[in-house]
DNA sequence: TGAGTGACTGTAA
DNA sequence: CTTACAGCCACTC
């Protein structure tokens, strides 16, 4: 790929805290691209086994890509971070919610 | 090149 | 809060 777009959002997902979770939209936000929410999606369709995708969801807090994610349960994996997840939807959302534009902006 | 698709989002109801 | 519609950008066929 080498596109530097894809590039950033991997390492922008790595640098998500454990026991934190972003948005798509978000993280596009933070790369300049205020519409490439699913673009964001895509980048991370190609889903890197390094990749903690789980940590990323949709803005209602939903597992959008559980199933894509892979063979692993996505649910389990933010529960054992600490995250409470319930019919495939992160409880108290606002709470794990981590901005990566207010964190880089310090 | 153009049409179709998608791990999305904002607005309206 | 959810559901429905439209807009959005990049990728695939």
């Amino acid at each position: 790929m080498a596109n530097e777009f894809y590039e950033q959002v991997y390492a922008l997902v790595r640098l998500i805290p454990k026991g934190k979770v972003c948005s798509y939209g978000v993280i596009a936000e933070a790369l300049g691209k205020f519409g490439a929410a699913r673009q964001v999606g895509y980048a991370l369709n190609k889903c890197p086994i390094d990749l903690p995708a789980h940590r990323v969801v949709n803005r209602k807090g939903n597992l959008s890509g559980k199933l894509n994610f892979g063979d692993d349960n996505m649910q389990k994996l933010l529960e054992a971070e600490g995250i409470s997840v319930k019919n495939d939807q992160i409880v108290n959302f606002e709470q794990h919610f981590w901005d990566p534009i207010k964190e880089l902006e310090i």
